[in-house]
DNA sequence: GTGGTCTAGACCACG
DNA sequence: GTGGTCTAGACCACA
């Protein structure tokens, strides 16, 4: 389920956000699902609990999940409220992206099929979940 | 002109690097050009030399720049190589941001509206120049 | 088993980097084997540490070794893209030297054994390993 | 007769110095030739005249030419002398760029023809001389 | 003047 | 412990 890349230069406690972030937007783990233990999951994928902890905290701060002491972690609920500052933040760096692709060459036509691509799989996250065959 | 924000978890040459990109990328720096010096830029944005070094070498390294001993540093002709790993990365990294948009909420117009832009952006580079609107 | 020429015109890490290119080819370092960790190299061949890391960028850049924060700096798994450029460069490089080795008297005969010796080291890496007869 | 590469990071007197080897080496310029004078090639390059200097003093040193004050530069008689040293060096490096090919993929065929080529351009270099199609 | 190399030594992020 | 960033300041090669 998890398959780290222990080579890659990214910190391995932020694959692990990553990977999270994208299981809860493809809807794989639902509102209030609870996640893995701390030690469960270090010792699942062989890496210090110390850097799972990390990773909880990081997804925490983000709003992706909701800790409760003594209880362990949930995923939270849609975040409805008003993340104008992340939006515009994430708005910059996806505009900065999409220059840089077209500077390279990928074409118009292309990158509007992705966004096609990646609104059908956030919007089709319930039948992914019994079809799971995401990354 | 340069507005670095020396508290960011992104590193200052980084920072330039990017700051780089997008105005070749914008044409607002054209083939051939000069870049500042790098003694010139450090005294500017108030920077130790070598930060600034390290910046244009990564932007030399990725293909940008290119850098003579003696004369100074300039714009790199268009690459027209398909640098199809970097490109297959860029396109994952956009993907990863499209999907975390749209659990955002942004909608998929919005997307598609924003690679039209860019697409605008990047193509009228010479009116742009001229009309300096960017970051 | 570093031997540098602090007076060579070529500079430091350019002869670092050549080193560790060597023993990469020859299979002598093999694959995910760590390197010297940044400092102990520096401390080795009395060495400020920049240095080597400016080298370990350098093979790094070049598809030779990663490097991961914290863990330290391996060896790359063979590059199985076919960097043309690089090689290209490559050919053309060997054929002038090839011509100034023919000029002072060099036959062709002996450059066409020193390509099968090459061939036959570069082969036979694994072999070498355990029989290291190598600069 | 001479393109120099601006761009590129190697510096210009050192084109120069190659260029001169190569002309000398495929015997475009013969035994006792004249070189063009300094300030004359200065011009026609458009180069600055020290850059000349440099070029034409490093070719007296590596003993492809020779100066006489007052009456210019001309090539040198091909060198019998034991540059044994000279010939190590050059050799090294050409064994260190085949292995680099090999490992990068170049097969050993494509070496063996590029040896049999560089031999033959360079004894035909009285041909060449006669009919210039060279770089 | 330009870019490039190197040192000495500090500080940070990661595991 | 690891690699990575940054500064301050010196020195070199090139044009």
């Amino acid at each position: 389920m998890f398959e780290l890349d222990l080579r890659s230069r990214d910190p391995i406690y932020l694959q692990l956000v990553d990977k999270f972030k994208s299981l809860i937007i493809k809807n794989v783990l639902k509102t209030d699902e609870q996640l893995p233990s701390v030690r469960a999951l270090a010792q699942q994928v062989t890496v210090n609990p110390n850097t799972i902890q990390k990773a909880y905290r990081e997804l925490e701060a983000q709003g992706y999940i909701y800790s409760v002491t003594g209880k362990g972690s949930f995923v939270a609920p849609t975040q409805e409220q008003d993340n104008d500052e992340t939006i515009q933040e994430l708005i910059a760096e996806i505009k900065k992206l999409l220059l840089e692709a077209i500077f390279l060459g990928v074409s118009q036509g292309e990158l509007m099929k992705l966004v096609s691509e990646a609104d059908k799989q956030a919007k089709g996250g319930l039948d992914n979940a019994s079809n799971p065959r995401f990354n």
